[in-house]
RNA sequence: GGACGGGUGGGUGAGUGGCUAAAACCAGCAGACUGUAAAUCUGCCGCUCCUUGCGGGCUACGGAGGUUCGAAUCCUCCCCCGUCCA
């Protein structure tokens, strides 16, 4: 059996401790997903990730695609073998894409054409092709295409978007029992519906009728008020059956994951802690730090007292900035480290509060902690 | 001693009569970043006042004078710097 998912506790707040387990091992959840889009993730090498725990990696379809091309990903051994990670990939199948490459494609019924973004040069792809891509790349979890919009956007958008994405699920899963194979990977479909909870609602039962092995939750923080998210999440993960893996793609703030967390959300995640990383912005138990500002010139301390990241173990902030600030490599590979140190951490915690029934108390610390 | 070229805001460097508190870039200061077109993007960046505004005042393009309604821009002298000739 190459894939198990099973719930191990839950608390009162429909927060839940799972466990995903895939051919390149398990998953513990709730867990956040470092980015790795060009099966890389910027600044840190794999042996790097393993150390820092991280249990899955994304990769990108649509970027994988364009470079270096999916077959010579599959003549490689597939995603695993090429970059060297050992343990679980999720691929995402460019419906983020559809989005936020929003004037280089064309959605229609039967797919997205794309210009590419390196050269300009068109492609096309459909939710077949999507599969057919993923299935070459070889990650363990891998995304149907969806059409992600804006948010807000008028109802009517929003019912045309959801639409398409469900029938794409449709075809997503009939291509995939056609030409993929169940034992090696897992489909997951996505909801969408924008910020309009009864387009949610149809939207999540009718894929969960299409009984996918994990349903997202897609279309989200892109734009509507965290409230919102939120009121969106719950709508869906209260419709979507407890025994699959719920993954809410894209988030969040670390402020936020929790809630997330709390609305019985598996699996997240989100270019912030890295991105932020390479921009200067550091997470802390004591909430940000942008590192560059001119106070921590001559700052002697750690970056964060309480954390026992690499880096905090060793590095002033006064060197952090002047990394930063000089524009040295080292700043982006420190800086990244220790907001991942910092997300994954976390998600240790909730974990361990959820198994100990803490939550709540776990909560009300971290409010105080971080606003 | 002579001939050219040049001295602009923290730096580099545009500007050769008004639209110039003065381009652009860098540095500096601050902010943003949510399924990565992001080692990116945005704002501020002479001083000062206030009713914080496409607001007022002051100072500013080596120095001092001058021409002009108006000068970083034109003229005179002076001081520096560079190159070349003696």
């Amino acid at each position: 059996m190459g894939f198990q998912f099973e719930v191990l506790a839950t608390d009162p707040s429909g927060a839940r401790l799972g466990r995903l387990t895939t051919p390149h091992g398990v998953i513990e959840t709730p867990a956040f997903m470092p980015v790795g889009t060009a099966a890389t993730v910027k600044g840190q090498t794999q042996q790097d990730l393993e150390d820092l725990g991280v249990q899955i990696l994304l990769a990108n379809t649509y970027h994988l695609y364009l470079r270096p091309g999916h077959a010579l990903v599959r003549e490689m051994g597939g995603l695993h073998d090429f970059m060297s990670w050992p343990r679980p990939i999720l691929t995402d199948s460019g419906g983020f894409q559809i989005f936020s490459l929003s004037d280089l494609r064309k959605v229609g019924d039967d797919g997205v054409r794309f210009r590419s973004h390196l050269d300009g040069s068109e492609h096309f792809l459909s939710p077949e092709r999507a599969l057919e891509i993923e299935i070459a790349l070889g990650a363990d979890i891998i995304m149907a295409l969806d059409e992600c919009i804006e948010a807000p956007a008028p109802e009517s958008r929003a019912r045309e978007a959801a639409a398409r994405t469900l029938d794409w699920a449709r075809r997503s899963r009939d291509y995939f029992a056609r030409h993929g194979d169940a034992e090696r990977q897992m489909l997951f479909g996505i909801v969408q519906g924008g910020t309009h909870a009864q387009l949610r609602r149809g939207n999540a039962d009718a894929l969960v009728g299409l009984d996918f092995r994990g349903y997202a939750i897609g279309g989200l923080a892109v734009g509507e008020s965290h409230a919102v998210t939120c009121e969106m999440a719950e709508v869906v993960t209260s419709r979507l059956p407890a025994d699959r893996p719920r993954y809410l793609m894209g988030v969040g703030k670390p402020e936020q994951i929790l809630d997330y967390v709390r609305l019985g959300v598996d699996m997240m995640d989100c270019v912030l802690p890295t991105r932020s990383a390479r921009h200067g912005c550091l997470f802390t138990t004591k909430g940000r730090v942008l590192i560059r500002n001119a106070r921590y010139a001559s700052d002697p301390r750690p970056l964060d007292e309480d954390c026992s990241c690499a880096v905090c173990r060793r590095y002033s902030r006064a060197y952090l900035r002047h990394l930063y600030t000089t524009g040295e490599f080292l700043a982006t590979i420190l800086n990244t480290h220790h907001n991942l140190y910092f997300y994954l951490d976390m998600m240790r915690q909730i974990r361990e509060a959820i198994r100990f029934g803490t939550l709540e108390r776990f909560r009300s610390d971290l409010q105080a902690r971080l606003t």
